[in-house]
Order: structure tokens, then C-alpha cells, then sequence
DNA sequence: TTTTTTATTAATCATTTGTTTAATTCAATT
DNA sequence: AATTGAATTAAACAAATGATTAATAAAAAA
């Protein structure tokens, strides 16, 4: 199923990718491509047909892995709702520090073109997962209040990802380097879950 | 201090902003903007300088706005702490109701280019505000849970905003029109200064 | 009214952009 | 060694882009 890619495929794809993170699809030029993954320019339609082409793969391939990686977790069959929203905040405060400008790269995107990325199938598997299974059998229960799932998920996420994006922000508002920005976040992994829990629990 | 546009520059701004709101600054080009509004071509360059000229008013008005409206809720003598929330929420659920693109738009663009806009005065007012003061003395007097208060300011404006900023992906997820997820959002008006408060809560 | 300044226009310029071409090199197969 | 197909290259193309020019129209000042 999944094509086996060159090496010269390879750079130019992990180039355009760091490139189109950094400065978006438009701002993003073929000449700039070619360039930082050392390739002649005529390559990069030889192997992709076009721009837009590379692009729609690498936008595919980020989204498939986050919502993969996302999914997986939601759905393990051996963790409880709080271990759940533990891991979570784990794996992607690690991911985004990592990758700290995919969130916003990805959201602008998408907010330009909202129909052709979302063929995406685990996009849907979110809400049929045993994440939030378990929360609504704690509402069923009486231990949580009731809300649309829709929120508590989107809370979550709001919590983990949100920061992120306002780094120039909140980096200008406290005078922070990358270094103490990323301890600031780290420090999140273990407040967040307490703070979601507070907010479910009755 | 500010300066007074003309009729003409009036046009030429408002189409900018909602071009650059929609497209990015890269992928607008200054012929669309002088259709959008109306005018010569060579106007936009007669009055502005340059598009990126243009495109830096916008987005300091833009900002500038945005920050002392903030400002202004955070800075109220007359309400508590949780006042203060549930008027954030309602002001800012209301304010990216008519603007949906403005949030992902701005952190973007800030991305791109961190430095350029953050000279704005009123960033740092934000963490000596009342606001934040009143939530210290929750602190010391023991009924609020201590946090350093960026966290407690980011939380806020991360159960407000980030949600807006996936409304691609909630409208796929929830199969939902303009008009339901607005409803989702006004929601939430309600919602986060409840859990904002459970969060802080002892 | 005449003059001067400001606003608007169509046409043009120099670059940049995505893409294609045709020629060449390289590697594998016969 | 000769042949074939894939990979790589430099050069070029056509369209688009930001910006400028020089001429004209409109408004304001004299």
C-alpha cells in the first residue's frame, strides 16, 4: 500500500516539508526546495508532477501520523480515562516540542483548503473511541458532569496544543528563550490532567 | 496620534484585511486586492508604500485592537475574578464568531515573522493586570490552587480561542454547518469560566 | 479663471514563479 | 561492449507578480 520512496525523493520531501513548516505553502518556492535538499529543480516535478502535488502528500502523511498516534492512545484497551488524558499530554507536549511549528502550520492550511485534507478516515474515530466511552460511563455513573464529549475532547486539545502556538506571545510576554518556554510546557504534562479532571469530576 | 484614512484607503484596507484573512499575506496578490476594492491597481502603492506596508497597518490595527479589548476586561475595578472570566468569554466567543479567521491568521503570520509586530506596548500588560493580581490573592488566601499565573492566562485563552482555530476539523468530525458550531461555541460562553473556576478551586 | 496640488488611470518594467524541454549522464540488462 | 531505460542537468518558457512611470482628471488654492 504505501510507496517506497528514493533517497532523492526522500530529501526533497523532508526539505519541502521543513520549508513549508517554517513559511507555509505560498511563501514556499520550488527554487527554495531544490535548493536546501541540494537536488535539481526539474527533479522535484519529475518525482511529485507539481507543487501542490508534494504538498497535498506531505500535508496527508503529518495529519495521518498525528491522528494515528492520537487514536492510539484514545483507544488502549488497558488504561483508564485519567492514565488516557496522562499519555496524551505526554506524547504531544513531546511531539510539539519537538515539532513546534506544525500545529499552526497545519490549521492555517487547512483553514485554507478545508475540503481536501479531510478525507482523512480517523478523523471520525475520535469520538467512537474508548476515550470518550469512558467519560460517558462516568457520566452514566455520576462521577462526572455532563458535557458534549465534543468539548471534553476539544478541551483537551485545547489545552495541550494552544500554547504552542502563542509562543512569539507568550515568549515576548515573559522575556523567555526556547529553552524556558519548552520547561514552561513540560511542566503542563503533569497540570493538565489534574486541571481536566477537576473540570469533569462533580 | 492616528492617522485619517480617506474613502479610497478605507477600501483598499478593508479589502486587504479580509484577503489577508482568508489567503495569508503570501497568497494575496496586490491586482486582487485593488478588484476587491475597486480601485487602480497602482493605488494601493500610491497610498501604502508597499503591500507588506499595507499588510503591517492591518496587522498592527488588528493587534492593537485585540490586545486592549483584552486589556480592558483584565483591568476592571468593579469585578471579581470570575466576572472578569465570564466577560472574556462572552467578549471574545462573540468577537471570533464575527471574525473566525482572525486567530489562526495571527499566530501564522506571527510565526513567520515574531519579531515585526511584538513591539506592541500592551503585550506585557496582560500579566500586571487585575486579573492576574486577583487570582494571586485567591492564592495567598488560600482558596485558589497555586499556578504561575501564564499558565492560568493561557489556559483561558486556550479553552476560548483554539477551538475556533479547529473548526475545519470539528465541522468534519461532528458533521457540522457554520450555524451549529457557532452554537457549540456560544456553548462554552457558559461553559469555561465553570471550569476555569473547578480548575483553580481547591 | 487660472494655477497648483492631489487623485486616478492605463501601460509598462524587471523579477520571480511553476513548469517543461531537450540534452546528457548514469545504471542496469542483454 | 552495446543497448535500453531511468535519473539528472542546464536552459528556456509563459504567466504572474510587485512596483513604477508618465499622462490625465479632479479638487483645492490662488
Amino acid at each position: 500500500m504505501k510507496k517506497e520512496y528514493s533517497e532523492t525523493e526522500i530529501k526533497i520531501k523532508t526539505a519541502a516539508k521543513s520549508l513549508f513548516l517554517k513559511k507555509g505553502y505560498s511563501a514556499t518556492t520550488t527554487r527554495e526546495i531544490a535548493k536546501e535538499s541540494d537536488i535539481n529543480l526539474a527533479l522535484l516535478n519529475y518525482y511529485f508532477t507539481s507543487k501542490w502535488k508534494l504538498f497535498e502528500i506531505i500535508m496527508f502523511e503529518t495529519l495521518f501520523d498525528f491522528l494515528s498516534k492520537m487514536v492510539e492512545v484514545y483507544n488502549d484497551e488497558k488504561t483508564s480515562l485519567e492514565e488516557k488524558i496522562k499519555l496524551t499530554c505526554e506524547k504531544y507536549i513531546d511531539m510539539t516540542i519537538a515539532e513546534p511549528l506544525l500545529p499552526t502550520f497545519v490549521l492555517n492550511e487547512l483553514k485554507n483548503n478545508p475540503t481536501s485534507f479531510l478525507k482523512m478516515p480517523s478523523t471520525k474515530m475520535i469520538m467512537k473511541s474508548r476515550l470518550v466511552a469512558q467519560y460517558q460511563e462516568g457520566v452514566k455513573k455520576g462521577i462526572y458532569t455532563k458535557v458534549e464529549p465534543i468539548h471534553f475532547v476539544t478541551n483537551i486539545m485545547s489545552l495541550i496544543v494552544f500554547p504552542f502556538m502563542c509562543s512569539p506571545i507568550l515568549k515576548k510576554m515573559e522575556k523567555l528563550n526556547t529553552k524556558e518556554f519548552n520547561t514552561l510546557m513540560l511542566e503542563r504534562k503533569k497540570s493538565i490532567p489534574k486541571w481536566i479532571m477537576k473540570m469533569i469530576k462533580k
